[in-house]
RNA sequence: GGUCGCUUAGCUCAGUUGGGAGAGCGCCUGCCUUACAAGCAGGAUGUCAUAGGUUCAAGUCCUAUAGUGACCACCA
């Protein structure tokens, strides 16, 4: 045995190493195992183009957490990682790489750039894999899928021809929210709406057959060329009588008619609103009720086309200056208007998005939704706090239809074919050989690409084998719980939802645990603009894996935002050297490894550990089911501190220094116990040293990451010995506390007397007089049984049921001991006070529970024989 | 406009079903005591935002108000 270990942990050393044996030894990798429960968790797939951040860090870490407890309670415990081909965001990288090189991805063709952006992703797409393994996150790596590769292409083939073939994919020309910067549509979800400040054009049209004007303000007078229409309310008595008249759009000589129509608010600028239904969303619905043509002004980069020779080719926003301008010189500008509105901007470039009618593919939403509301509604579908369960129903209720089509190279193609000759349009997973309808031979596939979210929409069963029955799909799934931020609900957890629900007819999780954001130390989002992010492995570097994981994790609970300080790991750091040395300690005192065990041996003291761990061990395992993660560190980092550390070891120090102590070995034993039982339940929190303190404290080889978590054992509730000990703590500490006040150092030993006419108390006192020695530096215990055999010069400190005494030193001032001993009395008269009021209280004693009653009755004797004593001892003093 | 958070010690935050207010940091005092100065011992600090209500009992439940933040919708 006699191993020793280093004077601290060393992170970097060890880490690595580690991790590295875990994978060797296959430890994460999961098997079908029908004797075993199966625990699944399907990892949120971060980007191939991102790195890892501290939103990661603590995603990652909650999952492992999990995992990492479930694995030791002996379920088959699943951690399933992978990665998201994020189409948008690594078209736009690779078409940058390209540029820098000269080349421009319509120049190389479709399969050309395809080559780059795989050659791309070989390259830097599993960088974040292996950021993910410096979090020593208990992945199944063999398991590890890509939203794009060929298994999920098939599951996206699969749902995409069956829902086209239920009709709830179809093709529409409607208006979409079109990126003139990325060239393709995107969803609702994908728009951000920004504050702006703008500006309130005022004009009028002239009104046909009088000289009358009609006065509108617009934010988008270049949106003019394509109006169609000028609308007014149907009760408004202002313009009514207008209504049927026209108009004439000046630069376009487009003469319009005015309707009227609902949507028009009277109270609202003039009152009047031109219509341009290729341009607005309102105006579009507006357009479809009254039958009014739709003229697009714009092309795909957001300029203006031929709708008007004069401004063709110009910018939207250059075409909008000169509208104005043209509009000033014909006389029919009225005033500009500073406003306040908001502006759609893509989230991925910041460019304003722009409305615009576009032939693409939907999904029908109506339909598909009901069965997630129903779940929901049901209960079957939990959210952690369960508020984030209205931001659930609140988007499914409100839902579009969801556009999916995506004019990009990279993500799946749509699996659409299009006959020349007829126009059929055939969707199929293999290219036709010809037309169904026509026999036509000249058959195009789709150009478009599909969302990204459709294919992560499916994730929790496609990496599973679905469309295929695998064996693991019916083993793993569904899912236990997916753990995401709450800004992802929307984009993420519904369509999974609802996706499963229509595919697989199962909720794919039935838990979703949401967790807040990682900020900054001055509580802003952390952001690259910002220049404030906090790159996880800096601190991985400097404090190691385990102090970053308890950061995330401690003082924090679920759905919440957390604050990111420099000073949290390293408390978090000293946390976990104390436990390091700990260990040192037991290690140094160790003989050999397995010490004797025998119920007899056990002290008061050991008792008293091993009943709190006891406790301990049942509150951790309830809390983290309960995904109640910080409140159990916490509670960990008490026990392994305050009780473990500061009074466990300290009260067994004098057995261990002397060899021929007959309780030496027991308390090894219980030391040994004790510790390895915390080190189990810290492990899931901190993997890397418990698993180096584990295999130092064993004679064989061993990994605590298969090992058993520890179970509450009736065998060690012992509540006697738990209040005994409890009444040393109290002693010592009162016994510590005098000595501070009276100024003397540690080093200096002092007598102590203890006077107590309950057998009870100097029974305890006589069984822990070592405690007294060490803890509190006394001399000799002595204990009598009466007041009157204590010298004046003693100063005192009461107990509940007694008091002890201590002779009087040198520098002791009566005056400030009376001071001290009459606040003393002060505090106690207002607590037998509080206890009194609280007992003569008619409805506390009726309706109160009996266990409480009976606690306030023990405390009212307890405080009242102490308050006895403080009189007595005041007494004693003032002669 | 709608929904939902938050307001607890100087700072950052816990406080899980209502039952005498907690942690860490910071601050003050004393200690290099043979696991640990990344440490030990002791100490000070709170009208739990405000006002009502329910209850024997409210930081905890309800209502309103104020401050603050997030999200959603609207913005001709």
């Amino acid at each position: 045995m006699k191993k020793e270990l280093d004077k601290n942990f060393n992170p970097s050393e060890a880490e690595d190493r580690i991790y590295k044996n875990w994978l060797n030894k296959g430890y994460f990798n999961v098997k079908i195992d029908k004797a075993k429960k199966p625990y699944t968790i399907v990892m949120p797939p971060p980007n191939i183009t991102g790195q890892l951040h501290m939103g990661h860090a603590l995603n990652s870490t909650i999952q492992d957490i999990l995992i990492r407890t479930k694995r030791m309670q002996g379920y088959n415990a699943l951690l399933l990682p992978g990665t998201d081909h994020a189409s948008i965001s690594t078209e736009v990288k690779v078409v940058e790489k390209l540029a820098k090189e000269g080349i421009k991805k319509e120049d190389i063709g479709r399969e050309e750039f395809l080559k780059h952006v795989w050659d791309w992703k070989e390259t830097y797409g599993n960088k974040i894999v292996e950021q993910f393994k410096k979090m020593g996150i208990s992945c199944d790596w063999s398991r590890q899928r890509f939203t794009l590769d060929s298994g999920l292409n098939k599951a996206v083939e699969e749902v995409f021809i069956k829902l086209y073939k239920k009709g709830y994919i179809y093709k529409g020309k409607k208006l979409v929210n079109w990126c003139p910067q990325c060239k393709t549509t995107i969803s609702d979800a994908e728009v951000n709406y920004i504050d702006n400040e703008g500006y309130f054009w005022y004009f009028k049209y002239p009104i046909n057959g009088t000289d009358e004007f009609l006065t509108f303000a617009t934010t988008r007078p270049e949106t003019i060329l394509g109006d169609t229409s000028i609308a007014v309310n149907p009760n408004d008595i202002r313009y009514k009588k207008f209504i049927g008249m026209t108009v004439t759009v000046p630069i376009v000589n487009r003469v319009i008619p005015i309707i009227a129509d609902d949507y028009v608010e009277m109270d609202f600028g003039t009152g009047v609103v031109k219509i341009t239904p290729a341009h607005d969303p309102n105006d579009f619905e507006v357009g479809e009720r009254h039958n009014l043509p739709i003229i697009n002004v714009m092309n795909d980069d957001g300029s203006i086309n031929d709708v008007c020779e004069a401004y063709k080719g110009l910018d939207r926003y250059e075409a909008r200056e000169k509208i104005v301008e043209e509009f000033k010189n014909l006389g029919l500008f009225v005033k500009k208007e500073e406003i306040k509105n908001s502006v759609g901007t893509h989230e991925r470039c910041n460019c304003v998005i722009e409305p615009l009618i576009k032939e693409q593919w939907f999904v029908k939403m109506d339909e598909m939704v009901k069965p997630a509301i129903e779940e929901f509604k049901n209960n079957n579908l939990r959210f952690i706090p369960d508020r984030f369960g209205k931001i659930y129903m609140n988007w499914l209720e409100n839902m579009h239809d969801w556009c999916i089509s995506r004019q990009l190279w990279w993500g799946h193609r749509i699996p659409a074919y299009y006959c020349d000759d007829c126009h059929e349009i055939i969707v199929s997973s293999e290219k036709p050989i010809k037309c169904s309808k026509c026999g036509g031979t000249n058959i195009k596939q789709d150009e478009d690409t599909l969302d990204t979210w459709f294919s992560s929409a499916l994730w929790p069963f496609s990496t599973l084998g679905w469309p295929e029955n695998t064996e693991d799909l019916n083993y793993f799934y569904p899912t236990d719980v997916l753990v995401t931020a709450y800004d992802i609900i929307f984009f993420w957890v519904v369509r999974m939802v609802f996706s499963a629900l229509e595919q697989t007819n199962q909720l794919p999780f039935k838990d979703v645990l949401i967790h807040g954001l990682v900020r900054d130390s001055e509580g802003r989002k952390m952001s690259k603009s910002l220049g404030n992010g906090i790159n996880p492995l800096d601190v991985i570097e400097k404090y190691g894996t385990d102090a970053l994981r308890l950061t995330l994790i401690g003082g924090n609970s679920p759905g919440n935002d957390q604050r990111f300080y420099w000073e949290k790991v390293e408390v978090n750091r000293n946390f976990l050297n104390k436990v390091w040395n700990a260990t040192r300690f037991i290690l140094m005192n160790l003989e050999e490894a397995s010490p004797k065990y025998s119920k007899e041996d056990l002290t008061p003291a050991d008792k008293w550990i091993l009943s709190k761990l006891n406790s301990l061990i049942m509150e951790v395992t309830n809390l983290i089911d309960n995904y109640e993660l910080g409140i159990a560190i916490q509670k960990i980092y008490d026990f392994i501190w305050e009780y473990y550390c500061d009074w466990y070891i300290e009260m067994v120090k004098p057995r261990l220094y002397n060899k021929n102590d007959p309780t030496r070995n027991i308390a090894l034993w219980t030391l040994k116990e004790v510790l390895i039982n915390s080190l189990k339940l810290l492990h899931p929190y901190a993997p890397f040293i418990t698993e180096e303190i584990f295999n130092s404290i064993q004679d064989e080889e061993d990994t605590i990451v298969l090992s058993n978590w520890p179970k509450y054992n009736k065998e060690f509730v012992f509540e006697k010995e738990e209040k005994d000990i409890e009444i040393i703590k109290t002693a010592v500490k009162n016994i510590r506390y005098l000595r501070a006040e009276m100024n003397v150092v540690p080093s200096r030993k002092v007598k102590t007397i203890l006077v107590t006419q309950e057998e009870n108390i100097s029974n305890i006192f006589k069984d822990s007089e070592s405690f007294f020695k060490t803890l509190a530096y006394s001399s000799e215990l002595i204990i009598k049984d009466n007041n009157d055999q204590i010298d004046n010069d003693y100063v005192s400190v009461v107990i509940s049921g007694g008091a002890i005494y201590m002779p009087f030193l040198e520098l002791v001032d009566i005056e400030k001991e009376l001071l001290r001993l009459n606040k003393e009395k002060e505090k106690l008269e207002s607590e037998v006070n509080r206890v009194n009021k609280k007992l003569s209280n008619e409805g506390f004693v009726s309706k109160a529970p009996q266990k409480l009653i009976e606690a306030e009755k023990e405390k009212q004797i307890k405080y009242e024989k102490t308050l006895e004593e403080v009189l007595e001892q005041i007494k004693r003093l003032s002669k």
